[in-house]
DNA sequence: ATGCAATAGTTGCAGTTGCAAGCAATTATA
DNA sequence: TATAATTGCTTGCAACTGCAACTATTGCAT
């Protein structure tokens, strides 16, 4: 049997996210382009404040990539002035990572650009649609997140 | 206002299909290591037979991805020997793509360790959940699709 | 028919990412 | 309290990807 295989309707459906995906992160990368940031740099941005500031790792275990990255993606932001590292009060190993006036101000129009093209997309479902499927997907990012827990020992 | 900005219905939908798609590429990345696969190098085996074959820019624009990425992805596949470029009949400057067989046991093997896998994440929720996410979310890539398309011009 | 635009695929290049190793500081253990 | 294990972050390296430029071929327009 050399053709495709008969997909099931699991499958299906993990296809229909992959495809989702696929489609919303083309779009947010197009929306994000007119800022000069990538959906990546973004999701760091939104994690920040000027005022308390936010740890490396922390971010990096929340956005699920290694340290390394953050590392980098902080040297881009930062060489943008849109960041500053601090030393962390607490912990001398740690860097704490503030927005800075500039990145404020960027982080705010991003949001803004990001937040209408996201609207009209996701408008596009009737508003008990919405609600019903945000349901399912809690459901089913706690049970994901379990998974992922249980597999990592 | 430096703190993250109050999230709408919108954004928190699009943020949970972030996550679980995170998550489910996360799983996949672990199952297909097994058999030494990226998900990108699975989804194009999966698209492939041993017999009819398909043209390289074909598969590329089903992935969203660009035509080098997927030359290169092949040249990794053909170089383990799982498949095989051959001229295309009817035009020659492409390439009809197949699977050899070890390519072809390869990916049923693939596809066997996967669809468990996807079967027990999905599995997640009850069928008739299954239902009706997989209905909203057929909706939904329908009319990112539309909105793609119309983005494109 | 001829020339021009579009298409299939490849290659060079630069940018981003993960992994492994390393350093400094902290926490746990004995 | 001395030592070992862990944690926070950085750096070298290799792999993967997109973009732009290029060749060869095809299709369309005069």
């Amino acid at each position: 049997m050399s053709p495709p295989i008969a997909p099931s309707i699991a499958h299906e459906q993990h296809r229909l996210i992959h495809d989702i995906y696929v489609l919303l992160d083309d779009g947010d990368r197009r929306v994000l382009q007119k800022v000069n940031l990538s959906p990546l740099e973004f999701s760091v941005l939104q994690r920040l404040d000027t005022a308390q500031g936010r740890r490396l790792t922390d971010i990096g275990a929340e956005l699920l990539c290694v340290k390394s990255t953050i590392t980098r993606l902080v040297d881009r932001l930062e060489a943008h002035g849109l960041v500053r590292r601090t030393p962390d009060p607490d912990d001398r190993r740690a860097q704490r990572l503030l927005l800075t006036p500039r990145g404020l101000a960027l982080r705010d129009e991003a949001i803004r650009l990001h937040d209408a093209a996201v609207e009209r997309r996701m408008g596009l479902l009737e508003p008990a649609e919405q609600q019903q499927l945000r349901m399912l997907l809690e459901k089913l990012r706690a049970g994901l997140s379990e998974d992922l827990e249980s597999a990592d020992q």
